[in-house]
DNA sequence: TCACTACTTTACGTTTCCGTAAAGGTCAAT
DNA sequence: ATTGACCTTTACGGAAACGTAAAGTAGTGA
């Protein structure tokens, strides 16, 4: 049976994500996860290690915690009431728009960036030929 | 001859770009642009529009604006140095890979965002089927 | 001359996201 | 019993990127 644990620490989390327990803590403050206790210690179950996952992925495309708070939530919520489902939508749309225009921003910025590269390549090409 | 302006006052920038002239002359402040002066005033010329037009992709993309800054004066440095131009190379080299990974990141969450969104309307459609 | 608009500087305030002590609790091994 | 590793809370600190008065200047039109 290929079973992962079922629980860790906050320092097991830590090493395998690299990031503080100050920040684990403070995610935990703004209440983007609730880990469990046992006593005073918190124990991370599964679904909150992929949750810390996705708050990470979050922070790396450029999302505010509160964003990424709001579309946790949104994941959890099973509001069926329509006039909600329609508001979490519109909600996940904007925020795919907004993906979308940055990778956009990032393909041309990756592109100048490349191009630029390729210039100073050439120079210095240009002067170890000279160079022997 | 379709040639545009060579001069923009800080409320023009401030237009075209939707951004604030606090924000303007706090780059100005981090030595990001320097436009010229008529006087007391500002005289930004069609390069500093460029790079204006540069630091605010950067900041689309996640750029801190001291790395839009580093990457902006190695544009201009022009160092002939070997050595300079191999940091150089390097540096942004950096910056694409990391961009290259936060494509990755964007592609997933796009991906993750638009399959949640599928499924929370074939709840709503559900629904509208029952209700009809 | 008066008013208006666009511009200027100086300077303190704000939000976000934690870093960094300080001071201590718990449990296992020595 | 004491060390050490790992955990806890509370609370002040700090960089980044401006926001936001406050108070003054410069030109323009009526």
């Amino acid at each position: 049976m290929l079973q992962h644990k079922t629980h860790y620490s906050i320092g097991e989390l830590c090493d395998e994500f690299s990031v503080t327990a100050r920040a684990l803590r403070f995610y935990e403050d703004e209440a983007l996860i609730a880990p469990e206790r046992r006593g005073t210690q918190r124990l991370y179950t599964e679904r909150d290690r992929a949750r810390l996952a996705w708050i990470l992925r979050g922070k790396r495309v450029g999302l505010s915690l509160s964003d990424i708070k709001e579309l946790l939530d949104l994941y959890d919520i099973g509001d069926n009431r329509r006039t909600q489902r329609l508001k979490t939508i519109e909600r996940c749309q904007g925020q795919v728009d907004k993906l979308k225009q940055q990778r956009v921003d990032i393909d041309a910025t990756i592109k100048e960036l490349e191009g630029f590269i390729t210039l100073v390549k050439s120079q210095t090409a240009d002067q170890s030929t000279q160079g022997k």
